[in-house]
DNA sequence: GTCTATAACGAGATAGAC
DNA sequence: GTCTATCTCGTTATAGAC
């Protein structure tokens, strides 16, 4: 028998190369910044054409979270299956971002989190899930992390994958305004530095 | 003597009216989610008479930046001058953001950041402008903080200011796709405890 | 300074031929 | 599935009266 798994959206192949340029031009002006006539150029067909596999901007926006997310989420599966150390696997996670970055992108729910209040209310809530999944993988790995004596941090697991995803998506962000990608990778190396343990740090005075 | 020290655009009544205006509408929706009528809907005017002030939204949006750094650049001076220590200074500028996301917006550069690319230069030059103010009295907080003994940073003080904004400027843009402020300010609270010198982090634990 | 009126363009979207 | 043609609306922007 087949694994019948959730497959909801396969997507057919001019959907699929319809998505792929939709996704770069979300990750580089915004859901807002770019419109049918510039995939359709992109693709070298009309903005009919397009309509036709997706009726509505609001669906293909749908359409591309849906998407990242499943993308997203297998990217965080093979780290699991692949890393064994939570050290590993946050170092690879902070690749899967650095990757991003180096393509002259960012984050796409990063992206549209921006526009978040201009956003249909599928694409708001896709955001929320998208977010939801990365802070429990981070929560998980944190958790084991500190388990095992490699992580070290005061507040919950939950709180601080927050932290660290904030942290992430905000060096994307700022990033981008210099248009240098290793000012993302020196920040996520601190974001990780300040996660090691075994780390001496001097004694100091009060806060 | 009237300290004639530069003040490069004090802005008629008017004009102040529509920046207030189109200053709340970028922060919510970003510079490409509002538009000249949606300034001229709130203010009971008519969109030519926004032109008359602001010829180009080019201009409007060239003004709404160097208008908040201006500002922005004000509060950091108050807050040198009012505080002492630098924790307390990081709280307060931390609180400079708190009160932003209170009031359901995010970082106006912060936000026009995400939209970069489809920003026109001048714009762009101000976001570095303003990512570049904040960095620059953030490093020196923390060269203060780190002589005096409270804080405790391996990285340079100007690669731990940049993870320190970014820091922000991402738990920011995360929290507003949960419309939770809350979010925002607990996660800026450990991005200062993650600063404190003397704190003692035990060793292992569950959570 | 603010108005009416309108230009000029681009956006998302649809109808119907092929 | 993709095309041509078209529609409707919203956008930035300008001209000229008041």
């Amino acid at each position: 028998m087949k694994p019948q798994t959730s497959n909801p959206a396969p997507f057919t192949k001019p959907a699929r190369a319809i998505l792929d340029v939709a996704e770069q031009l979300a990750q580089t002006r915004g859901y807002n910044g770019f419109s049918y006539a510039d995939i359709a150029a992109e693709l070298g067909v009309t903005k009919a054409s397009l309509h036709y596999h997706f009726p509505s901007k609001a669906e293909l926006g749908r359409a591309l979270i849906a998407r990242y997310q499943v993308a997203f989420g297998a990217a965080l599966e093979a780290i699991d299956q692949q890393a064994v150390k939570p050290t590993q696997k946050l170092r690879q996670y902070v690749g899967l971002y650095d990757a991003v970055m180096r393509n002259d992108r960012m984050c796409l729910c990063g992206m549209l989190a921006a526009e978040h209040a201009t956003l249909p209310a599928p694409m708001q809530e896709g955001l929320k899930q998208f977010f939801n999944m990365n802070e429990r993988w981070l929560t998980a790995v944190l958790l084991d992390g500190r388990k095992s004596g490699s992580f070290l941090f005061k507040e919950s697991a939950s709180e601080r994958a927050r932290v660290v995803l904030g942290a992430l998506e905000g060096a994307m962000l700022v990033a981008r305004s210099y248009g240098d990608p290793r000012r993302f990778h020196a920040a996520a190396e601190h974001v990780l530095a300040d996660l090691a343990a075994g780390r001496r740090l001097r004694q100091a005075g009060p806060v």
